[in-house]
RNA sequence: GGCGGGUUGGCGGAGAGGUUACGCAGCGGAUUGCAAAUCCGUGAAGACCGGUUCGAUUCCGGUACCCGCCUCCA
């Protein structure tokens, strides 16, 4: 069996990956807070996730490999949405996740195993922060629980860093209620205009961070093999989910290997709204950047170093595509090649799959080489639509290949230069052979523009 | 201030202590009425300074610059 190497922030090395539970593997990954349309910086441990997914259903099999992706439907952002639209929270959470399912779907991402959503999980929430108490971990004061850095000797570990580090120069929140200034909060009050819901410490919500300790302890048990996320979650996220999941959980074990993806830029820039480069997938879609490109734009780069969209990447991304598909147009996928399986297999190294890809394509090899995109996720039959001729051209290459015969024969090119121009204009790949005369739409195709007969 | 990451050829972007990454662009050729597409061939690199080594772009140390996190932003 392939051996799976990843890089575990953790450790701060590459490890094989040597499943808790001999050929099952069960990875949780942070998902959206669903207020608002997934940017593609969203998008990017989406895809980064989804492709270890499938390499992990390959080589493990499809049933053995549980994957674990929340939605967080309890925040204040939700809250101060509702407040701003006058909509009823649900609606708001119901209608983002309705998005975001389909503007992932549209990158080709697998849906995961379960797709939890905090508020289905209050209870397990209240029973494991009630456990900390009991342990010594947390301490209730003034309506809110608080998770007490102190007592959890590892709290720092993921991070590299120590409490009394990060106090020295950090923002923290001062709070009378609050043993350490770093101790962060489990549960919060609920005045009446918020949701809230009954607990030992009055009505209230949850804080940000015991979700995903309850949800992964819930549906993958204690120790599970794969946490991940983006890298801004390393702190204070993940570090709180450890020390809480450590502390609640008898056996003190969590998650074995803690994967984090870089961050995404635009055009060399940070993305923000000030900036102006600031995109949704689903602006991207409607700007006619097919999913399948966008995918394979963000595949190019590995994912632990930050990633860079531009429109010359999404370019090059597509002309790819086009050529690969209709080089696999008519076949059926091969043998995945093992080369592929192997780049993969080392840290997910997706760029270095795609060149093996490229070297598939380039030695004639259609079967493997769909068989290989598809396990990345590319070159998927329900993904193809945006490759496909849909407009009959016939009639316009008929015509011209009249002119050019009528041309070969006066030796006037000039009609033939000026429809072949014009044809060009409207985004058609013309190519004229002995064999005749052949027109492609190509990537600004536009019908509009298309010389009138 | 603390912590972490990065710096590869014109551009993008990987692996590997010594042997072509790969893609795009460029250049030369084939082909073409001219092109396009395709095919063949080809030049070009590893921020800087030291160290280890027979040999480092690849390991170690330092410098410079860039970026992220520390503020419930992936």
């Amino acid at each position: 069996m392939t051996t799976i190497r990843l890089y575990n922030t953790k450790s701060r090395r590459e490890e094989d990956l040597q499943p808790l539970i001999p050929g099952k593997v069960r990875m949780y990954v942070c998902g959206p807070t669903v207020y608002d349309r997934a940017h593609i910086g969203n998008a990017r441990p989406v895809v980064v996730f989804d492709t270890l997914f499938r390499l992990l259903r390959h080589v493990y099999g499809a049933d053995a490999v549980t994957y674990v992706r929340n939605f967080t439907d309890v925040d204040d952002k939700i809250n101060a949405k509702a407040a701003e639209t006058g909509r009823p929270i649900r609606d708001i959470t119901d209608e983002t996740i309705g998005w975001y399912h389909a503007d992932m779907d549209a990158l080709g991402a697998l849906r995961p195993t379960h797709e939890p959503r905090a508020t289905e999980y209050i209870t397990p929430m209240i029973r494991m922060i009630e456990g900390l108490i009991a342990r010594g971990h947390a301490y209730a004061a003034e309506g809110h629980v608080l998770f007490d850095v102190r007592s959890f000797p590892g709290y720092g570990a993921l991070s590299g860093r120590s409490v009394d580090d990060m106090i020295a120069g950090a923002r923290v929140e001062v709070a009378p209620y609050k043993r350490d200034p770093m101790d962060f909060v489990l549960w919060k009050p609920s005045g009446d205009d918020l949701p809230g819901w009954p607990s030992p410490w009055g009505r209230g919500r949850p804080g940000w961070h015991i979700e995903c300790s309850a949800m992964s302890r819930e549906l993958l048990g204690e120790a599970f093999d794969i946490h991940g996320g983006g890298i801004d979650l390393q702190f204070p996220h993940h570090e709180n989910e450890i020390a809480q999941s450590c502390c609640a959980n008898p056996s003190g074990q969590f998650a074995k290997i803690w994967m984090h993806n870089e961050m995404l830029q635009v055009e060399g820039k940070k993305m923000s709204k000030s900036l102006g480069n600031f995109f949704t997938v689903r602006d991207l879609l409607d700007q006619g950047f097919p999913g399948e490109v966008i995918r394979f734009v963000y595949l190019g780069t590995h994912y632990s170093k930050p990633m860079d969209w531009t429109a010359d990447k999404a370019a090059q991304a597509e002309a790819t595509l086009r050529k690969w598909r209709a080089l696999t147009r008519d076949g059926q996928p091969g043998q995945v090649a093992d080369t592929v399986v192997a780049a993969l297999a080392g840290d997910v190294n997706t760029a270095g799959a795609l060149a093996e890809l490229h070297k598939l394509a380039n030695a004639g090899d259609a079967a493997g080489l769909l068989a290989s995109a598809q396990l990345l996720g590319l070159l998927l039959p329900e993904m193809g639509a945006w490759a496909e001729v849909t407009v009959d051209l016939s009639t316009h290459a008929d015509r011209l290949a009249a002119l050019r015969a009528e041309a070969m024969a006066s030796k006037d090119f000039a009609a033939v230069d000026a429809m072949k121009a014009a044809l060009m204009a409207a985004g058609v790949e013309v190519r004229m052979s002995k064999a005749g005369v052949e027109l492609l739409p190509g990537a600004g195709f536009d019908a509009a523009k298309l010389p009138v007969l």
